[in-house]
DNA sequence: TAGATATATTGATATATGTCATTATCTTTG
DNA sequence: CAAAGATAATGACATATATCAATATATCTA
């Protein structure tokens, strides 16, 4: 069997695992599962690529993937790390059908890609649905308020400390962490060069505020890099 | 009568001014307009304040009005310029209710403040209301990603080429142009101090991109901005 | 296993940008 | 109109951050 058109379960199986399915009926999740294509990616591979035309819906089951801009002189400003069940869905849909940002497997990855008629008339029908989406879509925005005021108000040591806690919290949900990120992902998520976030990785181990052994980071002081993420 | 509770013709005329009402029926505008309170704005005055309740829905109809984010040290982030027939709609309302942003008027202006279980009704009763909101907060959504490689990987030049870019194409619409921005509020929107925002406005203007005075300003070659814009 | 290639680390240096202090200019107000 | 206050402009200086070059370490491959 070809790995790429790989079927497995259905998408009941995800909606135990998931809450953005919570509210379809079995009805609408047999009429995704229909249009639904399961494609396995390996770490680095390539998933979309900014300025493609955005064709499908697609659902994170397996693995982690990064969404990055690609921006000028070959600089990558990473979005988000999304984890399993997650839908991956750029603005493009409801704008120009284009993908305004990349996505890479950091980890092999499984994917359904579900086409976007199919999509956009749930969102149509099932005003509990839709209003689901406008939450996750606000929860997002709100992030990026966050990532705003990191990004363009913070010095270098603020904005590793925001990073790391992200990691920690949000993408491996545990302390000890090990990570497939490279050190040019960690800079491309906090918007330095990657010999700054070496350097500010080093100052945190030196001054015993986390661990780092290549990709383990244990994070030890988890208060002092709060509020060193508070200062700026 | 009390400017502050001023009632002027109903939704019906902005929605031959703006796009955003274009899918209502009567019976839908009818809805708004009863629960609809119009406030007037002196410049400079603040419209809703970033952390406080977001309990209405707000439609800009006559002046400007900046949104902004409160940072660090009292360090603002200008994400955008809102002219009418706008509405001003923060993530929170399908989050944790709560304003993300502060809006603060920039010119006199008019604004009316609708209940926020009307808007949410329609988006759930009206699919065609709903998508056109999607598209509008999609279309937001790009503007942000530009926002944030502006930002974060342009120097000094390229940024204030684009804010100016910007007050040029969508917020004034034309070329020479006069703005109640402050140079605070240029640098605010540039992110960078408003020291470095006058040296940029002074280089232009001594390369003769520019032409400055005071709050005239006038884009004297287009192209160049658009190069410098660019090239970071 | 050895060589080759990518990734990580470190130091030296250049530069973009912020900060502070001072003066100039505009705006308000009594 | 003059005084006061705000905003704008400029220069000198400090510093955060990028860049470049060199080395070390890890990872892949034949």
């Amino acid at each position: 069997m070809n790995q790429h058109t790989q079927y497995t379960k259905g998408c009941s199986s995800c909606k135990d695992k998931s809450e953005i399915f919570s509210c379809l009926c079995q009805f609408e999740l047999d009429q995704i599962d229909e249009k639904r294509i399961e494609v396995h990616f390996k770490a680095g591979e390539l998933i979309f690529k900014q300025g493609t035309p955005n064709l499908h819906f697609l659902c994170l089951t397996q693995g982690k993937v990064k969404t990055y801009i690609e921006g000028y002189n070959d600089k990558n400003l990473i979005l988000s790390i999304v984890k399993p069940v997650e839908y991956i869905l750029g603005p493009g849909i409801y704008a120009d059908q284009m993908h305004h940002f990349s996505a890479m497997a950091i980890e092999d990855s499984v994917a359904c890609l579900v086409d976007l008629g199919t999509f956009k008339s749930l969102i149509r029908n099932n005003a509990d649905f839709a209003e689901d989406f406008l939450r996750k879509v606000s929860m997002q925005s709100i992030y990026n308020y966050e990532l705003f005021i990191s990004l363009t108000q913070k010095q270098m040591p603020g904005r590793i400390a925001d990073v790391l806690i992200y990691l920690k919290d949000k993408v491996y949900e545990s302390n000890p962490f090990h990570t497939t990120l490279s050190r040019q992902d960690l800079a491309d998520l906090s918007g330095m060069s990657k010999e700054s976030a070496i350097r500010i990785l080093r100052e945190f181990k030196d001054e015993g505020i986390i661990q780092v052994n290549g990709n383990d980071f244990e994070i030890l002081n988890v208060d002092s890099l709060v509020k060193i993420s508070q200062t700026g």
